[in-house]
DNA sequence: CGCTATTTGTTCAGCGATTGAATTATTTGC
DNA sequence: GCAAATAATTCAATCGCTGAACAAATAGCG
């Protein structure tokens, strides 16, 4: 999901408008204050005429504003300061996981203006019911969203598992589902959102994906190539490049959490043996650590373990120090085989970061060939565990931006 | 490097054509028997008016030429057909290895038209000899090529080694090379190409990456995603993801050869501990086949291996296992990272591939998830030894497909 | 206070490229 | 030899960008 929307077929005379709207509204979104017209003609290469033109449909079109602008010395004119609108199209962000649901509202620039999260244990819940709690809380969330003003264009869900093109979540192990066909069976509920063309109204994804989604559109903007790692009871990483998320040939990329780090070592349920999962999932940390399973959410076996650790327990540690040792060998691996210079460490890691990222670092520096010419940066997300759903809706509402003509009555 | 290509900056006039000449063209190149204009109109959505119009601008350009139609029956005007024009541009192909130089010359079809390899022991060679050498022989090459039409308009480099955005070659280990500046040098003689707006005069690229291109562009049509690796004294992969190259941020992607299959295990070159290198690189392969290091040529060496093992000798097929085995453990983590469905077996590879397929497939099998559900191919390269050279003079080629309007004469 | 320089934003004729319908070209089938 | 069918071209209409002129609004300066 690029800013720059490549035609796929014929450029006819509409999409010169199409191509120059996303231009102008993509420069909007990007800059750091409100640019004005003329500063868009320069940044653009379009004439300033054509700026005004374009500018003129994107405010009858409820996507940007005026407002004060960028103060300025000197002579002349003062500009009128241009920001996406605070009110018109929205993204729904959906999530369900396995001892939560959470709904998320976020506008166009990017603010996440309604959030709701629902704890329970998801796992003896039949995926027709969990889905239907999820469209009670949503349907709210859009009345809210409906009072200030905005439109829901699209929703996105997110699924700790594997999921299929057309939203079949093939399998998500932790929460018990398999064959789940989620957009048959919200079908049966009233739409959530409104239809914009060139916007799919539900996206099913890879929770780890959609929060790498979250991390690469959260302010200020980071890198554009990064790995996003989510430290659940599974490992899941969400791998951007150049600004887009690369989802793999069947949209099932980011699986690291089967990456052989003892090609000899512990069986694990894929099959194999030695997997990340088993030395550097949840379950390994919390138990290497000498803490009991009797605390079932997740996040608090966690916010435990960062307790104990901040307290100095020498199990923590070590059972810390292990797990960023086996996360930064194939972290490490990943960087050599990508080339990235950005490791993101989210959902359950972001809060053991302080631990993770000196073993994490250690292995990079010492198994990364061209770490000697240019850094590899870890560092804890900045969403943390509500990442996957703001990037849920963040991702629809970056689609209105990137392809404004849709959402205008063009055909987009 | 995709077919259509998005407009960065502004939209002008002037970019509609710009975007329609690449789409005409890129269908005529996509197509497998010469389209007619109506074919062209129906394919891209343009009227027919729109597409005589663009056709005669690449009739004019000498980029398409008309040719016979695919027969067709029943009634009717016959069409002309249109094909990639065999005259005009083309793109050199350059590669210095370690034992030998080659140069190739490839037309806008992605024909080979001319090629020399000149086979010398280039270790003890200096950078500026080794590539004036290349560049003696690459102007014979131009001159074949002009005698038959074809103008070179940019050239690509293929080495061994790790290449800076600006052509420096930070490190080519195996051929002794550390921060050459190959623009710099090739700067000190005559131009061998060209200038033509959008295309480069000359791109440097590692070997690993250019193969993989000409992997992709090979004939015919493979998918758009694979993970392609070259098994030479190190091991290096190129990623090719949605008809695109990936070469990460700094252009160091595709360093498979130090993923680790053995994190305890032998100690590597790269400071880390049991890398791929270490376990299925050619020299690993041939020392645990017990072959003594005499033969100095690396293909030498692999064709020796390929005849014990056709003749069934023992420790050649162990060899050839292990190294399998250990291929399989790397290769199914990039699978499970990136959710490829095609791995391409070329360099020296290529030629060992019946017998390392069968364990790559098998650590595939037990080790990536997604397996079960949709398989992973596994097969050798079809360009083998030459896909470097080939794949650089194709991806030079390609570009004048993608960007026409810049060897038509606009503005690129 | 008024004038000038300066910058912003708008208006409008001109133009390039696509469209769609009409027209011409060329073949097969009857 | 004629009608039907398909390919390709011609041409007025239209859409959207450009460039230059113009209107709007402010700061600086005497």
């Amino acid at each position: 999901m690029s800013l720059t929307h490549a035609p796929a077929g014929a450029v006819r005379q509409g999409s010169l408008r199409e191509l120059n709207l996303a231009l102008v509204l993509g420069r909007i979104a990007a800059a750091d204050r409100p640019p004005s017209r003329a500063d868009l003609a320069t940044a653009t290469g379009l004439t300033r005429a054509t700026v005004s033109a374009v500018v003129e449909d994107l405010l009858a079109g409820q996507l940007v504003s005026e407002s004060e602008p960028a103060p300025r010395a000197g002579a002349g004119r003062p500009a009128r300061g241009l920001v996406l609108a605070d009110q018109g199209p929205a993204g729904l962000g959906l999530e369900v996981n396995v001892d939560y649901l959470a709904v998320c509202v976020v506008d166009l620039a990017g603010q996440v203006r309604h959030r709701t999260v629902h704890r329970a244990d998801l796992r003896p819940v039949a995926p027709a019911d969990a889905l239907a709690q999820l469209v009670e809380i949503a349907g709210t969330a859009r009345d809210v969203a409906a009072s200030e003003g905005l439109t829901l264009v699209g929703a996105a869900l997110a699924v700790p598992g594997l999921v299929d093109d057309d939203g079949l979540v093939r399998l998500a192990p932790n929460l018990g589902w398999r064959d789940v066909p989620v957009p048959a069976l919200l079908a049966a509920h009233p739409p959530l959102v409104e239809q914009v063309p060139g916007v799919p109204a539900l996206m099913v994804d890879n929770e780890a994906n959609l929060a790498a989604l979250g991390e690469l559109h959260a302010r200020p903007p980071g890198p554009a190539s990064f790995l996003h790692i989510s430290g659940e009871v599974g490992i899941g990483a969400g791998i951007v490049l150049d600004g887009a998320l690369f989802r793999g040939v069947r949209g099932w990329s980011g699986e690291i959490g089967h990456l052989p780090v003892h090609p000899e070592g512990r069986p694990c349920r894929c099959g194999g043996q030695g997997c990340l999962e088993q030395y550097a999932g949840q379950e390994a940390i919390v138990t290497a650590a000498g803490l009991t399973r009797t605390e079932l959410p997740a996040d608090t076996a966690t916010a435990r373990l960062a307790e104990l650790a901040e307290a100095g327990d020498p199990d923590a540690l070590r059972a810390l120090h292990d797990a960023g040792t086996a996360l930064g060998v194939a972290v490490a691996g990943v960087v050599n085989l990508l080339d990235l210079d950005t490791v993101v460490l989210g959902g359950g890691y972001a809060a053991l970061a302080p631990w993770l990222c000196p073993p994490v670092l250690a292995e990079i520096a010492s198994r990364v060939l061209t770490a000697a010419w240019s850094p590899v940066t870890v560092r804890p997300s900045r969403l943390g565990a509500e990442a996957a759903a703001v990037g849920a809706a963040g991702s629809v509402a970056r689609r209105i931006v990137a392809q404004p003509a849709g959402w205008l009555g063009r055909s987009g």
